[in-house]
DNA sequence: TCTTTTTCTTAAAGTAGTTTAAGAGTAATC
DNA sequence: GATTACTCTTAAACTACTTTAAGAAAAAGA
């Protein structure tokens, strides 16, 4: 089934015993979204830990002025969800969309808290999880606060080349803080400079 | 001892036997440390997991252009390391310095460690603090790209008060990602508009 | 208390990034 | 395969923010 491919990644972290995958795979109940589709609204409670098995989602705020930032992109085998949200059970801050058509499996917050309960070493493995995005977003934080769109926008190129050819110029723009318009003055004195250095 | 309040932290997210926070308490280290010294410099590994008792520390990266930004304050009863550092053993990127005179608890990655297997609690706290600190960050990135620096002045000094007080507004500015110029006209904007609205 | 160091302010000139608008190019959907 | 919807580019005018420099104020250290 899709969601050996979950247990597969857990497995990246810790080993687990069979039982413990069994009632693992139990708890994780799989989706196919359409481009566009909101898997999570602004307003409404964050009810699952998405985990991206093909194709590619947001998680984006909107700002009183209507503006959509996004905070994060997650493609093959990356996690999203709303953690505030989640934990909380409070009206999600930020929405969640796909950008491309994709297939996630997902993990319900009573059921990951009872996996939480019955299978110990998944704390360990969130914990994990969780620091790893702690350092992404550290280093995201650095580059904003330090660099110029300019830099960003390459530093995000090296970074993420699977992602850079796959979404549109808007939905970069936005994650990295500037104008499509900006953007597009960016990627032409790129692509002027180019035969040079 | 000091250590208490650590214990005493650890037990607002799970409560624990008296065997296992004596375990803890023997893992902790102490130390005092004065304005302006490093616990941390860049090219060192990041040894210790710090917790603040009092005072409050920055964690800072400098860039090419040999420019320090702040990445982090820590004050009462916050953590602050470089995680990338601490878990791989490689040199760290950035900077951890006390701004104030500061009593700080410190756990070594190896005692850390042993805690984990030994106290499978700690797990779980500490998913819980690197997802705490993750929703911190992620708020700060939609603040950065989203905002101007004037509004993410007055977020600042609404979020964190007591920091705000505190600390010279060159830290400050270098936090926000803008100049101390900057960050001095945007102050007399404040002031100025005061009394209006 | 005195001295040194750091911090804060002001302002003018420059740069990075936004806004608006409009046309061309691409990709999605029926 | 046509049409509709989105995406990209260009440019001019504007705003947010930086740089440089220099003097005043405040805090740290001895």
């Amino acid at each position: 089934m899709k969601s050996q491919r979950l247990i597969n990644h857990f497995e990246t972290y810790l080993s687990f015993e069979a039982h413990e995958k069994e009632l693992i795979e139990s708890r994780i109940v799989g989706q196919n979204v359409k481009r566009k589709t909101h898997i999570l609204q602004a307003g409404e409670v964050c009810q699952y830990y998405t985990f991206v098995l093909s194709g590619c989602l947001r998680l984006y705020i909107t700002d009183q002025a209507g503006k959509e930032h996004n905070i994060l992109f997650a493609a093959e085998n990356e996690w999203i969800s709303d953690i505030t949200s989640f934990h909380s059970m409070l009206p999600s801050q930020s929405n969640i969309q796909a950008l491309e058509p994709s297939e996630i499996l997902q993990i319900a917050q009573q059921d990951l808290y009872f996996l939480y309960l019955n299978v110990l070493k998944l704390d360990r493995v969130f914990k994990v999880i969780a620091e790893e995005k702690y350092v992404e977003l550290q280093n995201r934080v650095f580059a904003t606060i330090s660099a110029t769109g300019h830099q960003r926008y390459l530093t995000f190129l090296k970074q993420y080349p699977h992602l850079a050819n796959r979404l549109p110029n808007t939905q970069i723009a936005s994650y990295l803080g500037i104008t499509p318009e900006f953007l597009s003055m960016i990627r032409k004195e790129i692509t002027r400079g180019k035969g040079k250095i």
